[in-house]
DNA sequence: ACTGTTTTTGAGTATACACTCTAATTTGAG
DNA sequence: CTCAAATTAGAGTGTATACTCAAAAACAGT
């Protein structure tokens, strides 16, 4: 079970290689290939570090959803201007790596496997940080009316990024704050 | 130059099976090996009659697209909520298209080919549309001001869209009329 | 040094895909 | 009926993909 040294430094150099194969060139770009030439690791090396090469792309792109939450430990003191911040930095720093989490949801509807529902997971959670924010800004809204809101704020959000993700000149930062100031 | 009446039939047979695979299983399911089969034809025919899969996948998604616009002479008498209504109808009727659409845009992002140019035409064109709409509603409106509205209309429209596509539980039409409703 | 475990190799498999090509057949206008 | 053009067949090409496997090598605790 111990694992050794060698084995962690490569799962580390297939991780970054992934991470920088999607950042440059998106998923189309991704090929095993492509992934094991710049870790430097034959295929098999990869396989008996990975289940699959959706794992690593997966790990990749929660990790860089991670590194931008303004609330890591969820301790409930991110306001509704802290979370839009976030979203918008999130595609503004990882263009190519939105729209992989985006395929990703969208390949994953037909094939069985819990891609989709992932999303969606993520999706709610963002949803509840969102509401809750809105409810300690706004003492009047009752619970179900701030998720409402929040729900109808993360579709602009979605909406507006996507539009983004397809014309990069976009003012996506700007529509996306005036959208918060708008549903919230 | 002179068609047959046969070449007519093949291209109408294989384009209804394109427009049956791609409502039943996506793109996935859209492999020129099931459009021949389904269309009973062999590929040297298909490929007598149409470019590339691409291109009968495409002209596919643009007749949906069309089916459902309140106003094709653009007359300029539709209402925002013809719309609104139009869209919703896009989404629910076809959510498999809708889905084909949006992946075809995303894909296109990095292959040199102008899908996502076109995505971008018809973006623009809606805009317009929905601006108009919303100025012949409120004439108070400047018409800067009504392509921001509809900017960001579309955009809530759009991420509520792709909210529903990974869960058909969710209330797609309700949430995009109460969004509509903000701008009304 | 011994030894069991982890890691690495790299050729190989299986498969799926869009698309091509040539020859044969069918069409329909004159 | 003729014949050029349109259509069709269907085997074949080329290519790219994720992934496997058995054996060799490297590792680290004793």
């Amino acid at each position: 079970m111990a694992r050794y040294q060698a084995g962690i430094e490569t799962e580390a150099r297939i991780v970054d290689a992934t991470r920088s194969l999607l950042a440059q060139g998106g998923l189309e770009a991704t090929t095993l290939k492509a992934i094991c030439e710049r870790a430097e690791v034959r295929a098999g090396s990869f396989y008996n570090l990975f289940d699959s090469k959706e794992a690593v792309v997966m790990q990749v792109v929660r990790e860089a959803i991670d590194a931008v939450d303004p609330d890591p430990q969820g301790s409930g003191t991110d306001t509704l201007d802290d979370l839009v911040d976030a979203y918008i930095r999130f595609f503004e720093e990882q263009p190519q790596l939105a729209r992989v989490y985006v395929m990703a949801a969208l390949q994953g509807e037909n094939s069985g496997n819990g891609t989709r529902r992932r999303f969606l997971r993520h999706h709610q959670r963002r949803v509840e940080r969102f509401a809750a924010a809105m409810a300690r800004a706004d003492h009047t809204l009752g619970e179900g009316e701030s998720e409402i809101h929040a729900e109808i704020l993360l579709g602009a959000l979605d909406g507006l990024a996507f539009r983004w993700s397809l014309d990069t000149d976009f003012a996506f930062a700007e529509f996306a704050r005036r959208s918060a100031k708008r549903f919230a």
